[in-house]
DNA sequence: CTGAAAGCGCTTACAG
DNA sequence: CTGAAAGCGCTTACAG
């Protein structure tokens, strides 16, 4: 590997020189020039881990998710990535597999690598470390959910608007009887879908318990969710508060030989692959994952390079509903 | 952060006398026990990026994959990911999207940060910057398809081998008329998978090219093509070469009304999530995702610790037919 | 077994 | 503008 050192005997000039030419400080032009030809004859690149240890950055960020195999929040880690790598950022990844002590022993990890910042997706309680974390000096963004107890800052999505949207819309098309397959409400998105369907479902007055079952975000869930609500009486449509549930319903739709949107309109979450697949083509409510990945990348960069001094921001995007064929009008007795 | 230094003087020696201490060198039990009580007191952690500038070791490997959104990659780098951890080595995952530029960009990304190893997906053309990375001391493993004109560790499964038994079985199950939907031939996963199928075939005297319809690996591809082959008069089953194309051809068929298998008997490749929602569920050929990702990590340790010395390795693994019940028996005019 | 010192590749106050 | 030197945190031959 080629050194500063070797550059500055080629150039005829001390390392310090060298150094501050690739810093960007100005010199005498005869230096700049002979330092230029030293590297591109060498083929110098500069060693990041030397760097490093003076500035005490490692140009590299942490991101933890739960599963690799979730594509939600790997379109986000793909969008991420170019940001950084465009920033000359790399992406040190790890995945905690539902499991908290993992979630602790990876935290841990990431930190002895020395990262400048953490990103982390659908962490919802405080650890201890995370404390230990911040006062290292690491930067650390949550994803998809708030940390109870942990201010810092967020980049999360308006779940409840989401699912109060997708309400008003099925309700203006004629539907009443509106099912719900939902997460867990323990957890921050599981809460916030529910009690957006829930309060629109409400203001409407066509709320009712019995039109929600919960469900665990698999396909699974969806499956049977969807089977238990199309049992019940009337049921004209169905909202499925994520994309692996989303499939599960669709599957079991078909499986009972009911048409979509004929015999039920459906509604599901998240706009990927498979969601176009289907015949007809899903209403979904899609999430910004492009932007939520640079929004992410900008805030940890801003954070590193001290501008958000002594302040959290938390981002709620938007989300859109893309409305397609799944949902059919339905006359009501005296409207229309 | 604490460092060797303050450990060194809580403990009334020499910074070097700490390091051997860390490094496992035998001391005086004495100063053993005086060092480690300074460690536990000042919550020393060490600075892997110290480490690593005299060791020149960054201990992390670079991993490049086509698609983050790819769940057989992204179950892989899961898996590889675990391994590393445990090992301490950290994992920097980049993607390139289909774009030779970007491949070369990010694998010079990767250098620049002094990775020890490099784990790149799906890579099978030779470029200039392979041989600079192994020059560099990088070491290089190639996953799912070798590098044409570059010699390196391989870890990839018997795609040949996975379509004969697919073949075999089928035929065994009395179909003689199985299509087949096809990868780019002009890649090696693409022509392993189709001269397994059509050698298998030729041999019992069943091929004809009329069986085979080509796709991209989407599911799309696999919706097309499922809606092809069934035009066609007489096929009885139906061999889809990856996950997604599965995933496709089996909507097809269902939006055909047609029923698995009692209408068409159907064999997919890969085994995740969503190939067992289907019912019933789907006869797959199932790689080995978890073995690969360990050998990986490995065969790149082992070279890191330089255990391979002058040699590569090539790892072929075998596949599993994961039998079960989207495939009926057919009664043929004599047998049986 | 252990201390003092040189060195890994780079940055940056200090002088000039 | 630039050189000499100290320093980032750690390792490791060299002496003893």
């Amino acid at each position: 590997m080629v050194t500063i050192k070797e550059v500055a005997k080629e150039a005829g000039v001390s390392i310090g020189t060298v150094s501050r030419y690739l810093n960007g400080y100005q010199l005498k032009q005869n230096n700049m020039k002979k330092i230029q030809q030293a590297i591109d004859k060498l083929g110098y690149e500069g060693n990041i881990i030397a760097k490093g240890l003076k500035s005490n950055r490692s140009m590299s960020i942490g991101v933890l998710v739960n599963s690799l195999t979730d594509v939600f929040a790997t379109s986000i880690v793909s969008s991420l990535e170019n940001y950084l790598e465009e920033n000359n950022y790399s992406l040190i990844l790890c995945d905690y597999q539902n499991d908290n002590q993992r979630l602790e022993r990876k935290l841990e990890f990431l930190k002895s690598r020395l990262v400048d910042g953490i990103v982390v997706f659908h962490m919802e309680n405080n650890l201890p470390i995370l404390k230990k974390l911040r006062d290292a000096g690491i930067f650390i963004v949550a994803v998809d959910s708030p940390i109870k107890g942990f201010k810092t800052d967020t980049v999360l999505v308006d779940n409840y608007q989401a699912s109060y949207q997708v309400v008003d819309q099925l309700y203006k098309m004629g539907h009443e009887k509106i099912g719900v397959i939902a997460g867990d409400t323990n957890r921050y998105i599981g809460a916030e879908r529910l009690n957006g369907f829930a309060d629109s479902m409400k203001e409407k007055g066509i709320y009712s318990e019995d039109l929600v079952v919960m469900g665990d975000y698999t396909k699974e869930a969806g499956y049977k969710g969807a089977q238990e609500l199309l049992k019940k009486e009337g049921i004209t449509a169905l909202y499925s508060t994520n994309y692996y549930m989303t499939l599960g319903a669709v599957q079991a739709i078909f499986e009972m030989k009911k048409k979509i949107p004929e015999d039920i309109s459906i509604v599901g979450f998240d706009h990927f692959e498979l969601s176009d697949i289907i015949q007809p083509k899903l209403t979904v409510v899609e999430q910004p994952i492009q932007q939520m990945g640079e929004m992410i990348g900008e805030l940890i960069l801003d954070s590193i390079k001290g501008k958000n001094k002594d302040r959290h921001t938390s981002v709620e995007l938007a989300t859109n509903l893309l409305w397609r064929d799944s949902v059919k009008k339905i006359k009501k007795g005296l409207a229309n």
